[in-house]
RNA sequence: GGGGCCGUAGCUCAAUUGGUUAGAGUACUGGACUGUCGAUCCAGUGGUUGCGGGUUCGAGUCCCGUCGGCCUCGCCA
């Protein structure tokens, strides 16, 4: 139908007849001459309807409106002196048409995909095959195809090899709420769709496959965010007779084939790799942005030593006094936008409150609270805190794990209120050696941090009797801009291993054996040594556009309520149907 | 489940903080125009202020409920 593209053409194309498609990106009609930008997913051209033409073309081509699908043929020409158009890759030529064909009309469109005042998301949603004729999203849809291409080449080239694993398998008791799906044949039971391919692919290591990868779909029934979505896709990947080094040096490699072809950025490698320990510490989270210091900084032993009761109380039952030191940020926050943080320390992460001292052109520290403290305290603090005229200083006096949250959640805000970062600075890192467990206070038992299935560090095998609080896992999480890009871990490959963190986890020998006793099973007829990590692809894809939510780079997303305001999904069936899979809806009565 | 922001013309927004007939830009319709490229100029159409209730002489504005979208804590790796 056409024999170039809407980007293609360029001064060396003058003279030369051209057809082509494409939809009309905007018209404007002159009256005796209409000129029409015909746009397509490569770019868009500048097409000349006028009376040389003939009449009627111009006729035609006047009554053509935004989003109309046509076909043109003409003669690509260049532009008269002085019209050429620098913000167009075509910009240097035009196309002079002598023939118009009307493929489609377009109704009036809600919205136009050269708009620069862009609609509600909803209406983005509701419209979605509009919203994604927008430059900007079938950008992010062509990088993420790159992405994959990219994943697919270099784990062919390393001898993976690509295995597709069931998508209805069957509820597993630990992590995500599972989709469920029923069964019509066993009426009564349900398959599962996967939260992640874990169990295949460890059967798949015992199998003998050796590498494995896989872009696979998972499914989590848990409230969204911004950056989760109910399905999503990571790159699945295991490696037999491995050890944490030799997967994150796999992934190493990825990370830098895919900064140098798709961001012209060289990684140097090793990729820098931290503890959980030293993140948690350093910047209170297990996914630190490293874009930027402003380091947390334990003030606990000073605080001790201080009149002021909240601070002396905190570290006495057993907590700690963390702050930060935001620079020359003083006056940039008024008395109303700390006030705004402490709201959002308070609400968000259940501090009792937020403490602040702002640095005065002599070196003194300025506060509210300042009464409290004797002056040659505050000169100790100020020097703990490398104080400057000008800092701003702040600080929660709470719980270990609550200083952790609010100083993670204020670092992470000012960090970007007060550009500590460029836009397009990417920052690839590894957290390693999480903790195996975490104790769930509700339920008095330990949970796995990451799953039941993770190898506990070497030298960490013998606290699982004695202090499980204590013990290490192989295991590692991908991190860029402090967003976790993925994570995995060394398995355990030993059924007694195996049984022993069952045990440790509270499922008893009937539980494990009903819920995945194949892989129990498994694991006794020679499994090799395995272990492997799972990549977040919509996340990736957002980091590396610089995109701030993963619904801009998923072509088909959902919203915060998991429903598809295209398809308007999840839709409602028929009685019918229902009755075959032997399933009745409860009447929804309020607040059970 | 909790906290917060938002919902006014097809779209993006405004409406002097409770006051008379709810405006602008854009889109759309009609007209003018042969060098525009966010075309321009003239004219016009377009409103159940998400929905329901309440307070008030009077509600887009205040209150309660509800629906929807977003951000976030819990949840989730």
């Amino acid at each position: 139908m056409r024999t170039h593209t809407c980007g293609e053409l360029r001064s060396e194309h003058i003279d030369s007849e051209t057809t082509l498609c494409g939809w009309v990106d905007s018209a404007r009609d002159h009256g005796g001459a209409v000129f029409l930008d015909l746009r397509d997913r490569y770019g868009k051209t500048q097409v000349v309807a006028s009376p040389e033409g003939g009449l009627e073309l111009v006729e035609q081509a006047s009554r053509l409106r935004a989003e109309d699908v046509v076909r043109v043929t003409g003669r690509v020409a260049a532009r008269p002196e002085g019209t050429a158009n620098p913000k167009l890759a075509t910009g240097e030529i035009e196309v002079r048409i002598s023939s118009l064909e009307i493929l489609n009309r377009s109704k009036t469109p809600p919205f136009s995909p050269g708009t620069t005042d862009l609609p509600g998301e909803d209406l983005r949603l509701r419209h979605r095959y509009l919203d994604l004729r927008r430059p900007q999203l079938q950008k992010t849809m062509i990088l993420r195809g790159q992405i994959i291409k990219t994943m697919r080449d270099y784990f062919a080239e390393h001898q993976f090899i690509d295995v597709e694993t069931p998508v209805l398998g069957r509820s597993t008791p630990e992590g995500a709420r599972d989709y469920l799906v029923p069964s019509r044949v066993s009426p009564g039971r349900f398959y599962a769709l996967p939260q992640s391919p874990q169990l295949y692919k460890q059967i798949l290591m015992v199998a003998g496959f050796d590498r494995y990868v896989q872009i696979a779909r998972c499914f989590r029934d848990e409230d969204l965010r911004a950056d989760r979505q109910p399905e999503f896709t990571q790159l699945d990947l295991e490696m037999s007779f491995v050890d944490a080094d030799d997967v994150m040096g796999m992934i190493d490699g990825l990370m830098a084939r895919l900064a140098r072809d798709l961001l012209g950025q060289e990684l140097s490698l090793p990729l820098p790799r931290m503890t959980y320990q030293e993140a948690m510490e350093r910047f209170g989270h297990d996914a630190p942005d490293l874009r930027f210091g402003m380091e947390l900084v334990d003030c606990s032993e000073l605080a001790a030593q201080c009149e002021f009761r909240v601070f002396r109380e905190a570290v006495e039952s057993g907590g700690r006094v963390r702050g930060l030191n935001a620079k020359s940020a003083a006056a940039e926050f008024s008395r109303k936008r700390i006030d705004e943080l402490t709201d959002v320390v308070k609400q968000d992460f259940g501090a009792k409150g937020l403490a602040w001292f702002r640095v005065e052109a002599d070196g003194k520290l300025w506060s509210p609270i300042a009464k409290n403290f004797d002056e040659a305290w505050l000169a100790r603090l100020a020097e703990r805190m490398q104080a400057r005229a000008g800092d701003l200083l702040l600080f929660v006096a709470d719980a270990w794990s609550i200083t952790c949250k609010a100083l993670y959640g204020l670092r992470k805000r000012l960090g970007s209120d007060l550009k500590l970062y460029s836009p397009g600075t990417m920052h690839f890192s590894w957290v390693v050696q999480f903790p195996m467990f975490d104790w769930d206070a509700d339920q008095q038992r330990w949970v796995a941090m990451h799953h039941p299935f993770t190898a506990p560090c070497n030298e960490d095998v013998d606290l699982l009797e004695t202090d499980p609080s204590r013990a290490r896992a192989k295991a590692y999480d991908l991190v860029i801009n402090g967003s976790e890009a993925g994570g995995g871990t060394i398995r355990i490959h030993d059924n007694v291993q195996q049984q022993r963190v069952f045990d440790l986890l509270g499922i008893d020998a009937e539980t494990a054996r009903d819920r995945f006793g194949f892989l129990l099973e498994s694991l006794q007829y020679g499994a090799p040594p395995h272990g492997g990590i799972a990549l977040g692809i919509d996340r990736i894809v957002m980091l590396f556009a610089g995109l701030d939510s993963i619904r801009d780079c998923i072509a088909f997303p959902k919203t915060q309520r998991a429903t598809d305001l295209m398809t308007e999904a999840p839709g409602e069936v028929d009685r019918r149907q229902l009755e075959e899979l032997g399933l009745r809806v409860l009447p929804i009565t309020d607040k059970r």
